[in-house]
DNA sequence: TATTGTTATACTCTATAACTATA
DNA sequence: TATAGTTATAGAGTATAACAATA
């Protein structure tokens, strides 16, 4: 019964196992964060900084839209990586309603750091699994990135349009 | 390159993948159950009930390894839950310092009901897979799941003995 | 007037530290 | 003394609502 699901599972039945799985797995992403002493990096700091290395100069809309916040939380968490000066917020010359954001070399560092740690708890929790295993994750990974990456119709800016 | 990664992902390239992916996802999970305006079921509350239902009685210690939280933390969460008549609390019988948890009716309807809309949300997301698609990631999902489930060595109770 | 962001306020989750009650 | 939980306190992340500044 086991095999006929996996043989021909419905989305419903994948839906299951993620709501399950994916829990899991982000609470230990979590944990790692946190694990030292040195107040490290939250999970949405992390991802903002990753985001700000590869979007230098972006508007906090530009955040708030990736992370999949509201403008207000955006504006939070930007307020305490500048207070902890790994980025900058300045305003935009081009249209002075903006702001750009940058990562500061310690931002940057500190991002690389970060990465680094979490990257190999995670490399050493997989060490049980066996390259059959490695290959299937890494696919299913890149087949799920695009449909949760932003933007995905019906529910873009989830929390600010909705009544 | 990108295929031959993908033939032969060392552990490592699947933390990377892991590590961007997952945080995607949970956001359109916590996204979801935020999203209606009964106020709803955080993911911890939803874990905590899903755990309750399937685990009666449990005590609070329990409920704190499981979810992967402190025993503080498991305290309010709990709080909450009973004051949202969610889930009862009564002093164990058999041992006085334990508590005994369940869930009462509503409770269980609302873990229904929450389960029932997060999955078709997520259902609804995943339309545009393919079977392979859904393939590779039901069975991805049942190789992670041991890993990361608690208790794991060297991370059990993540919270409470790291100095 | 519309857009971009910030401030005010409130709630949940999380942690550590200190405490109570029971065994 | 050791164990199970609670309370006190603090900080981050999130939201909505109301506001200010700029275009």
């Amino acid at each position: 019964m086991n095999v006929c699901v996996l043989m021909n599972p419905s989305n419903d039945e994948c839906a299951a196992e993620i709501l399950e799985v994916i829990p899991l797995v982000m609470r230990s992403i979590r944990t790692e964060m946190r694990r030292h002493r040195t107040p490290d990096l939250s999970v949405p700091q992390f991802r903002t900084l990753a985001f700000l290395r590869k979007n230098r100069g972006t508007s906090l809309s530009g955040v708030a839209e990736h992370i999949g916040i509201t403008l207000p939380s955006a504006s939070k968490i930007i307020d305490g990586l500048v207070l902890r000066k790994l980025a900058t917020r300045c305003v935009s010359l081009s249209d002075r309603r903006h702001v750009a954001l940058a990562l500061t070399p310690l931002g940057s560092a500190r991002l690389r750091a970060m990465r680094k740690r979490a990257k190999s708890s995670l490399t050493r929790m997989l060490q049980p699994l066996s390259a059959e295993d490695l290959v299937q994750i890494v696919s299913s990974m890149r087949r799920l990135r695009p449909v949760f990456a932003l933007r995905t119709p019906d529910r873009a800016i989830p929390h600010r349009n909705t009544p």
